[in-house]
DNA sequence: CGTGTAAGGAATTCTGACACG
DNA sequence: CGTGTAAGGAATTCTGACACG
């Protein structure tokens, strides 16, 4: 699970490829990015580097501006979304740390 | 399941960050297709482009290299693995029609 | 056989800026 | 605000070849 994730997170993409996968042009590329929408990593020289999960992301914003949404409203519903996703996370992270409690304290009773 | 995968299998990698990626210089990378033990796709304009999984078999060939193991063996070991996965992926879409058709004929008994 | 390197060219990417609206 | 474009430079990638062993 971890590590099928892994690969949809790598920031292992160039811009060029980028725009080929989600149509954009290069310089959106780069506004969207001067817009916080997406954080690309940056290669030893500089090279901006995307993921699969930002090329997604794109893929979104793209379908949001056809429809006129202003980038500074899709960053809003952006961080609607991560906040849930965060939430989610937590949750689960608190979830998990009482099972190992449970069982830690429960498994070998008496041993 | 065919979507984790697809990450996995997606040629978007150029060979600079494959070299950061395995260790391995771009000449070496050059050369382990020419000898036909991984096969990159091409851009519009002629770059070679990798996946994940290529990576991964990048650096299985870095470690048996390490070991002395030449070239051409490696490609022998290579098309034994490929020749078991065939069989396993044959067997199961063999077994996926005849579920199909068992259900197609059971499901419904006597409609 | 496997890898390094110099060579020359073509394509990529980067930044900052001007333009339009 | 969102995007196009020309500008100049730096880094990337490509191929074919010579070298060593």
């Amino acid at each position: 699970m971890e590590n099928e994730a892994s690969y949809k997170n790598r920031k292992v993409i160039s811009i060029g490829t980028v725009s080929e996968l989600t149509g954009l042009t290069e310089r959106q590329i780069r506004y969207y990015e001067e817009r916080k929408l997406i954080s690309p990593e940056r290669s030893d020289r500089g090279n901006r580097k995307y993921s699969f999960m930002d090329v997604e992301r794109l893929i979104e914003i793209a379908n949001k501006r056809e429809e006129g949404v202003r980038t500074d409203e899709i960053l809003q519903e952006l961080k609607k979304k991560k906040k849930k996703e965060d939430t989610a996370t937590r949750n689960k992270m608190i979830q998990g740390q009482l099972n190992a409690r449970f069982n830690h304290s429960n498994r070998h009773p008496k041993k």
